[in-house]
DNA sequence: GATTCCCGCCACTTA
DNA sequence: TAAGTGGCGGGAATC
């Protein structure tokens, strides 16, 4: 029990250290990830996974997450085995618009499903896809690291490519603002069988926590259903001394979780509360009346079956922006204030290890 | 009770 | 054959 105890409150410490899942979250491990090659690390142009995890202290298999969903915007390429080339956060405008350009060419969401979703990948994974290192590293002796997804048809599910379909939806349809659940139903696989649904979701959550912290998206409350939503806020973030200040630049915009909203566009109310338009394309039309469809189907069971007060606005959710932003902060000051590498992996190590695993 | 998502098992690939 | 990779879903934390 004494030892069981220790795994909870830590062995060093005098008070007890409750568990936290925000502490052990994809989107702080990112941050710090991101800190550490960004900033203290900055000009390292190889990544070492191990490395990376011991600095980190984190598990090896938690760097895979990250790192994936890294390499689908750019920051990182695959150089070898264990190794990541560190391409950088200035990676991820060119890598956007690569993938706005891949989406839109490739027709994202064509006959109003994803289908073609999973065409786009296919071609990706034949290398035409030049974003970032992901679907065009290649370089050395490591020719293409999904080629051996591709013959399991792991790569059909890989986290890299849920991500870059995640991004598309937001970049190739304009729309500004998805529910969770219909991304799930919107991207490839099967959007009729529960379980496999559920399992993306789950990934979509990861996804969508690295995302947040790079700010690129935000998640946001579906005002009717209460159900998770998420909004594109795009790359705006520079780099100031070696870090993303995306959030720093973003925080007067940043809303208290539950506060009412101010800078939301009415017009996007008018239409639907959830999907919103910036511009109407033809190539996007398809999905956002895919995507109009499900939140309308969505919208009306929901009626039916809990019927709400009408709400005036968007309500945040749990994942309270300012919260996380503030554990992001607190990270990167963390990041910053360890000069040498060494204090780095002891400062950190407390913090994600999962001590359970070092009976 | 529902949502969120960490954790680690394990199948598969690579060296 | 050991090590590397990453899909997957159980289940606990959180709402």
């Amino acid at each position: 029990m004494s030892s069981l105890v220790s795994l909870v409150y830590g062995e060093s410490e005098t008070r007890p250290q409750f568990y936290s899942r925000k502490e052990k979250s994809l989107g702080v491990l990112c941050s710090n990830f991101l800190g550490l090659y960004n900033g203290d690390c900055a000009g390292t142009s190889t990544v070492g996974l191990d490395d990376a995890a011991n600095r980190l202290g984190v598990e090896r298999r938690r760097m895979y997450d990250v790192v994936n969903i890294l390499e689908s915007i750019g920051v990182v390429a695959r150089k070898a085995k264990n190794q990541y080339t560190w391409k950088g956060l200035e990676e991820i405008p060119r890598c956007l618009e690569q993938l706005k350009k891949d989406g839109l060419k490739e027709n994202f969401n064509s006959a109003g499903s994803c289908s073609s979703a999973r065409v786009c990948h296919r071609k990706s994974v034949s290398n035409e896809n030049q974003c970032g290192g992901l679907l065009s590293l290649n370089t050395g002796g490591e020719a293409n690291h999904l080629a051996s997804l591709r013959k399991n048809n792991k790569s059909d599910k890989s986290l890299a490519l849920l991500s870059q379909n995640f991004i598309k939806l937001f970049l190739c349809s304009n729309v500004d603002m998805i529910l969770l659940d219909n991304a799930a139903k919107a991207l490839p696989g099967d959007a009729d069988d529960e379980t496999t649904l559920r399992t993306k979701v789950r990934r979509l959550y990861d996804v969508a926590n690295v995302f947040s912290s790079l700010n690129l998206i935000e998640k946001i409350r579906h005002s009717e259903s209460g159900k998770p939503a998420y909004r594109w806020l795009g790359w705006k973030g520079k780099l100031k001394n070696g870090f993303d200040t995306a959030s720093e630049i973003n925080e007067p915009k940043k809303r208290v979780f539950g506060s009412d909203i101010t800078n939301y566009n009415s017009k996007r109310n008018k239409t639907n509360s959830v999907v919103g338009w910036k511009s109407s394309k033809e190539t996007s039309v398809r999905m956002h009346n895919k995507l109009v469809d499900l939140e309308h189907e969505y919208d009306e069971n929901e009626l039916k079956q809990h019927p709400r007060h009408k709400s005036t606005g968007i309500d945040f959710g749990p994942f309270a922006p300012v919260s996380v932003l503030k554990a992001r902060d607190a990270a990167f000051k963390n990041v910053k204030q360890v000069q040498d590498m060494e204090s780095l992996a002891s400062t950190y190590r407390p913090q994600y290890h999962n001590q359970a695993t070092k009976l």
